[in-house]
DNA sequence: ATGCTATCTGAACACCGTTCGGATCGAACT
DNA sequence: AGTTCGATCCGAACGGTGTTCAGATAGCAT
């Protein structure tokens, strides 16, 4: 039955076989996610809010978790564009910013950084381009782990520096919601000033280089 | 149908109305998240394991999410204990010592930590016990920042160490397992040397004063 | 014995992840 | 051009899930 009025053509171009449903799909995860939190995500809602049927997604996904991982692989690359752009600012970035800037994305997007490291737990790693390369996260925790007075040379403890950052961010990230610490956090008169003081008594540079 | 043999009686006493569901249904849900992980963790599942209808839990538990609530909070009871065990054996118990007690525990029941953490994310925060009072856990990390040369008298000091020494037990907790870390888990010879070292990056005696 | 209340069951509802057969369409070949 | 082919999508279906509700059951007080 052809619309009587020849075709005034709908605004929402809704395409036949639509094009590039995954990436789609995976903007449409991101927007429940941010909408209705990480217990909303399902296979099923998503597929709604991209407007196609629950079976859609299964030619562009072998499963609801490579979904997820897809996700999650998304949001380690804006958790590193968030960094950079906060080092970009900052020519002389110590820890404590790429720090606080790695707390702030949580924070922002706390129903996308759960997503990320429940993936990350069940793939026992997080996807390789995050540390990787030249791009990667390590190198600028490095870089900046070096301007905060680690010897560059000792490779080994470098790297555990690094690590041992990157272990505190997240722990960080992940705890500093809590209601307990939320008088301290007005004592101390936000949230940003709070995690530099956590930051601050892990990354120090009087002693980075013994050990 | 009775059996014709007479009450042989079966080796299992199933009760009437079963006593005391409530403490079965908690451990019945420790037993299938040991056997089948977190994902298995189903209120059914718990049913099933316990010998009791889908619905009867309902009586002794709100919601899923309450009887997750129980579950966390009998798993940072079992946490605090594996730690105080932890510092009795060792009375001049170094941070790292109970940090290394906290990951390993963490390790050796990942399923229950996840539920532990996961059940905190969304209470926004930890159960109150687990930090509070005189055998709570902020106390005995206190404790062992004063033996470590953090200053007693500034409390919102030694609090801020507390603090930034749990979120980073808690980020080691969590990755230490990451595929990327394992070949220098080796090269450290075993995960507890390799937790000590980050551990050992976090709590040092010589700046923990300073502010 | 009688009722009261807490406990437990069984069936039902909506939703979920996943699979499957069949409809639809773009593109590639003749 | 017409036809075939393969990727994409739909609708319906399966078993499993959380949750609710009417009714059966059993311990407890009167």
């Amino acid at each position: 039955m052809t619309k009587s009025v020849a075709v005034a053509e709908a605004p929402e171009a809704r395409p036949y076989h639509h094009g590039d449903l995954r990436r789609a799909l995976i903007l449409a995860a991101e927007r429940v996610l941010e909408r209705e939190g990480p217990q909303a995500l399902s296979l099923r809602a998503v597929a709604r809010e991209a407007g196609v049927s629950p079976a859609a997604p299964y030619h562009h996904f072998k499963d609801k978790s490579d979904l997820l991982t897809a996700i999650a692989e998304a949001g380690f690359d804006a958790l590193g564009d968030t960094i950079k752009a906060a080092v970009a600012v900052d020519s002389e970035a110590k820890m404590s910013t790429m720090g606080v800037a790695y707390v702030r994305f949580a924070r922002d997007n706390p129903a996308l950084y759960r997503v990320m490291y429940d993936v990350s737990r069940n793939a026992d790693g997080m996807p390789d381009k995050t540390h990787d390369g030249e791009g990667g996260g390590f190198r600028m925790v490095e870089q900046a782990m070096i301007r905060a007075g680690v010897d560059p040379g000792d490779d080994l403890n470098l790297k555990l520096w690094c690590i041992s950052a990157w272990c505190s961010a997240h722990g960080i990230a992940e705890m500093v919601g809590f209601a307990q610490f939320q008088p301290m956090i007005e004592e101390l008169g936000g949230e940003d000033r709070f995690v530099e003081e956590l930051l601050g008594r892990i990354c120090h540079a009087p002693s980075m280089d013994t050990h």
